[in-house]
DNA sequence: GATGAATGAGGTTTCATTCAT
DNA sequence: CATGAATGAAACCTCATTCAT
């Protein structure tokens, strides 16, 4: 394995247990057991890294996000199947999420337009994206039924997040959410019951 | 009013604006017009700083959320109250949200036991007890139905703070999320429409 | 008792035990139990509180030391009893003893000719004109027998000052020195054995 | 020279001069003629340098004191070479000498078992030691009469620190004291003259 | 490709001292 | 007499980054 992915590693796992500021470039060379000067040879900062980190968790994250769903052929199963399989990467790659929850929010600073900003909006665009598609299947095939899709296909965007980051950040009071938050999802995406039965 | 609230409000703007790391306390301390020892005088340290306004803003936001809910008779109302006073909230008050968005995942360091950490986690439980008892209300009054209430707190906690992070964080793409999230949890909650029709 | 007194004692008690620098002036007023702007009432500053404290001390201990000395009639015994004294006295006044020690070496600042110095000179010249009187009376009396009394004067004080410091401040390896101290100075010092049974 | 040897030295020399709090860790920079940051690349702290220093001065000390020593052969010749040396050394490593003397006691903060502490108990012992082999070479050959030995050594190790102190700190008042010193212990130890004559 | 010594700007914090009350 | 809020200079230390090797 090559030192720069040694070092990506490496930063991963400092950034999620210590947070980007308080992980220093010196501590992430030596525990990856590389010189202090080589993290510069390998990126041009310590900004560097972290984008590196996010953009390549981002990608890994979108295209197994959409592989996990596509196994599905319905769409209250493909959502169902989105938050199913969100419960299970965030239990995986703990590391990689909770660099995105941790470090995330402080690199939004202010109002700027900056390439991070726009890069980490990207992924929630897609995100939504994919849930604005698996809704409209599940209206198009009657197993769902909403009142907007881009409203609801947000929501959703935002409960997955909110469930995420409490079962990472306070593990301790907030029981595995997951099969909590499908049954929730379920009863408000479903069909009038009614309806079905007559 | 005095010196320390002058620096508290400082301090929160600043924070909001970039983060608890890239605030320096030279800046807090100019921009509020105080010497830079002054912060130290009524302060232990930077830290104390924040502390002091978690520790305002966490119950300000509880006793408000509290009253907000107070004023409607069943739990299905309460719920969506506590839903748009969140929205609300966080529009009036958002320098106090961000910091709780931002500064959050930071002062979670590791799994550490601190002071911190079960301030967080106390007000995250009364939150979730305040739904509960919410949902409780519902379901003896027939406005919600839902298989396991604590569950559906949680899940619910979830959904406010999802919500919450995505409009102060991503307002750009994200509209209001208040009433599509309001909607889908009335569509998640309320009873079977068939036994109703009956 | 009056709040000077009261800083007096608060402040010897801990320069001795933390030092001149390491004992902050807010420290000394809080533990004292007075305002930290006293101090600044009472003293002109930090400095002023220590002179004091070495004045106060300086007197005491060489007025003592020549009482005791008083009590005995022959030269051999005024040495005696004046490496008794300072065993004595550096036990029950252990904190004033330390300040000496460890503070001022502090306030030798280079070759300055300061005012700490001069008292500090002035209290070593009292104490060894005091042995040198003894000695002359010793060898007057016929109790003592040396080179040269002057010489031998400073070196009684330069063994006195280093017995008090290693008991005060290494205790632990080095047992009570003052009587291995007294014989090895009385074998020095009395006059050869043969001579007087001769 | 490195750079680290430049710093050690500068650093001695001002410590020496103003004492460990007075002699900032710029000053020490700026003298020896490196960045300021240099100083912590090089040295974990400011007590770190000091704790160089101490180390490497006290190993040379023992080092020299031992083969200094080593050149005599009887008991009373070597304790009279300890004296000299001690003289010698304190005249042509005054600096080094002046830190242990200054620096020493604001090292020893309270009782705490601090490693410095350890270190330093641990050079009094060994000169202790080495007193003590002297002294029981002294009773054998016959140069040498005593109480006891061990506390005999004690007190001499008293009265070199003694002496050393006085002639470094108060030189003005006090001419060399070695030569008074040596013939005081010459006196106090030599055998009782009597049964040499019989 | 890789190193690690060196940097210096900037951060947090301490603290003796002042002064209006 | 006494206070304590306020100060600001100066301390120690961290750390991302550079560069000669």
């Amino acid at each position: 394995m090559g030192r720069k992915t040694t070092i990506i590693e490496t930063a991963t796992r400092l950034f999620a247990q210590k947070g980007f500021a308080e992980a220093s470039t010196a501590e992430i060379a030596e525990t990856a057991g590389v010189a202090h000067g080589t993290l510069f040879y390998h990126f041009k900062n310590k900004q560097g890294i972290i984008q590196e980190i996010f953009t390549r968790a981002g990608s890994v994250y979108l295209r197994e996000l959409r592989k996990s769903i596509a196994e599905y052929n319905t769409g209250m199963r493909q959502i169902e199947a989105a938050l199913r399989f969100n419960e299970e990467y965030s239990r995986h790659h703990s590391q990689e999420i909770l660099i995105f929850l941790r470090i995330f929010p402080d690199q939004l600073k202010g109002d700027a337009q900056s390439p991070e900003r726009e890069f980490i909006d990207s992924i929630q665009q897609q995100v939504i994206a994919i849930l604005h598609e698996s809704l409209s299947a599940g209206i198009a095939d009657g197993t769902i039924e909403c009142r907007d899709i881009e409203e609801t296909a947000c929501v959703l965007n935002s409960l997955i997040f909110g469930v995420t980051h409490m079962s990472l950040m306070a593990p301790r009071y907030t029981p595995s959410l997951s099969e909590g938050a499908i049954a929730f999802c379920r009863q408000a995406l479903q069909p009038s019951a009614c309806a079905g039965k007559k």
